[in-house]
DNA sequence: TCGACCTCATTGACTAGACAATGCAGACGT
DNA sequence: ACGTCTGCATTGTCTAGTCAATGAGGTCGA
């Protein structure tokens, strides 16, 4: 049974298991064998397991759920695209665009909003032009769907701009904040994302209840008037597991590529 | 020393030493306390210190050089533009897009090509609109900065429409794989760009040489020819600690918002 | 019938060791 | 001066255990 080849026993026994994973013998959900199973299976003691079941679990392949056993993780993800923002308008009133689309496949969402007045961190701040002892607004949000988190979205905001407006009151703006910015005569007419993957800070994962071997995107959205201001900045926090990011492209006719920049 | 707090011991020493990274008492590249110093810092055995450490390389933060010791992981993200491919031209003959950005900045880029005849991967399938029994010219890149693997390049097209092409040969093609496809009559005029977060594959991983903790981003790209038909699927896979996807958008007028889709 | 309690399989946390692998630095020889 | 060799600090792998925590399922009593 120990497949030959060479490396640390663990490793051996987390390919044997990766293997049985991808070939589909143990599909999305299935039980993996007790850790106590697999010392006999190996002759190894169960630390030796517990490292290759690690590993699995650092792969995102495979998740704990104790003490019931180890299992394989079934990720679904939901295709979020950041174009949308500006392309549709929202059916439901009380929801945003992202949520607007999980509705109409039978999701139930719902969100938490707080508001705060802080100074921004470092990557905000230089995005819009502020010095870190500036205060800014920020919206914080987390997303649910069907009751488990789904993603954060934090917006800051110059307060000087916002001040006294709709954006800083801890519910939910039908309208869209977009839209409460142009009505302060800060109209958005042009975006830069940004899109950073790495592992979760611990304060996210807890805010996001995601497990080990989960990576996060951070997508950042730097919103400009039609003079160049920076008004808003956005980061998205998304769970690797529940999302898939789209976009689309249509390539520049001629005279556009020619006139860019 | 020991701060208190709830949870296992490990999780607290490695509370501890996260936040004296985030501090900057320890900056990037610099080295952690040996495990020895540490058991007897928290009064534990190695297998606690060492359970730690691991949570540390989980996220990312640190990386294990043996036998020198642990080391904060520095960090240093490049800028990747889909969008670029359409909008400039390349500079330099034998280098594409990507690769032109970056000898600007004084770096030295490299690349292998491979070229096989297979079956696709389903998700590439499912995209091209062929069986998982159709045969794909996959053209394979990897593509290093300063002689360090930077990120994977995979180019699939149905055979039928690249046979005996200049795609098929395992060499760099100056004027870029698209303009080859125009002249095959397969000029491509709008892409879908999918990213997808996770962790890597035990080969993608080595194919990159990264280490533990380190996500990927796959951008998956489907290129489409003015009457929709999909001629090309890319899969490039791009190491998280060492790029920063990046791209702009503009608003629509109204009127292009009206008559879309 | 239904809640309270108990048992148990399983994973989590930790101790106390042993030996292997490997860069690096310093000693040594030519 | 320069290559080689050797010792050593440090991390990697593994053994052999103990006790704790917890969800699930079954027992029992009202």
């Amino acid at each position: 049974m120990t497949s030959r080849g060479a490396g640390p026993i663990y490793q051996r026994i987390a390919d044997d298991l990766r293997a049985r994973i991808q070939s589909g013998e143990l599909g999305a959900g299935a039980k993996l064998p007790t850790e106590q199973s697999l010392t006999t299976d190996y002759s190894v003691t169960r630390a030796t397991v517990r490292q290759a079941m690690q590993v699995l679990v650092n792969e995102g392949l495979v998740v704990s759920e104790r003490p019931r056993g180890h299992f394989v993780r079934q990720i679904e993800r939901l295709t979020y695209r950041p174009q949308k923002e500006w392309r549709e308008r929202p059916l439901h009133r009380e929801l945003d665009q992202f949520m607007d689309e999980q509705v109409e496949l039978g999701r139930k969402p719902s969100q938490t909003i707080a508001v705060e007045l802080a100074t921004p961190p470092a990557d905000v701040a230089a995005r819009l032009g502020l010095g870190e002892t500036d205060t800014v607004v920020i919206r914080k949000r987390v997303r649910y769907l069907d009751g488990t988190p789904f993603n954060t979205n934090d917006s800051y905001f110059p307060l000087e701009l916002v001040q006294g407006s709709e954006i800083m009151h801890p519910a939910d703006i039908g309208r869209g904040a977009n839209v409460v910015l142009a009505e302060l005569g800060a109209e958005q007419t042009h975006a830069v994302d940004e899109i950073e993957v790495r592992m979760p800070t611990p304060d996210e994962a807890s805010r996001l209840e995601i497990g080990l071997g989960v990576p996060v995107a951070m997508h950042r959205v730097t919103g400009y008037t039609d003079d160049g201001r920076p008004v808003r900045v956005v980061r998205n926090v998304l769970p690797g597991d529940r999302h898939l990011i789209a976009f689309e492209r249509t390539r520049p006719t001629k005279h556009e590529r020619d006139t860019e920049r």
